[in-house]
DNA sequence: CTCATGTAGTTTACTAGTCAACTAGATGTC
DNA sequence: GACATCTAGTTGACTAGTAAACTACATGAG
């Protein structure tokens, strides 16, 4: 529920901006590992390729991501960012910052700790590592 | 993350059962409170109208749920499980359970209400009341 | 009473994902 | 070096939701 309203929260906030929840997530891991594969950004989404291949298809056509031909295989791409699309993830980053802090704010910095650290331990067990789509 | 990867491995154990996680909510909500009308349902589930009248739509054809028109409104309908719609419900908890204990089952009792009251702070502080659907 | 406005539910057009089939290129075995 | 098999990405058919238009009924003001 808590989760739920969060990402519908933020996801309001980013169409302001005209950007979906996952193509802010596309946006931001490209931004630390710029030239991944779609098929490993897929895995780290946990989406299909199909889905990224749409995704990426959008995010195109909105000029912030360049699919470029990688020339060791020819079945493969590498997706970056634009320079627009480089520009855009601060200023989306304030959106989840501010997110963040309408629903985590009343919690002490001691709470956040647990709440963060419950959720960790269960992550770890669990081995996930993907990033959140929803 | 922990929020979808619970969710989507509830997803699989309802799938086994032929139902969705919408559909487990619907049902459960009925459970509680049958002869709801679909609007009210609607807010309880945090969905359009649209989406509930489909949802219903196929648990109806499921022979899970039954519409009954309001003798006093005519615009209106009442929704009611159908006896096969609430035998299905203790089962489906069944499911429910065994994948809550394989995400909370690690965490000490007392971290489990730490976790639960962090989240319930959040709930209350904006009044979240609706159930989760996704 | 009548008519404007409101409300309940459905439906149409659309969006964003999935799954599985498909195309094209790589790779390892004989 | 040819061919079966694997891999990367795309695409077609489908699913489940939304927003907004629509239908039918209810209700309150004059």
């Amino acid at each position: 529920m808590v989760s739920n309203a969060v990402s519908h929260s933020f996801a309001r906030r980013l169409d302001a901006e005209g950007v979906t929840v996952a193509e802010w997530v596309f946006l931001r891991s490209l931004y630390d590992v710029s030239d991944i594969a779609p098929s490993q950004l897929a895995e780290r989404m946990a989406m299909t390729r199909g889905g990224v291949s749409r995704l990426a298809d959008r995010l195109v056509a909105k000029g912030l991501v360049a699919r470029q031909a990688d020339p060791t295989d020819k079945r493969a791409h590498k997706l970056a960012l634009t320079p627009d699309g480089r520009k855009a993830v601060p200023k989306l980053a304030v959106l989840a910052d501010k997110n963040d802090e309408q629903f985590f704010g009343a919690l002490t910095p001691n709470q956040r700790e647990q709440l963060e650290g419950l959720l960790r331990n269960i992550a770890k067990e669990h081995e996930l590592n993907s990033a959140p789509t929803e």
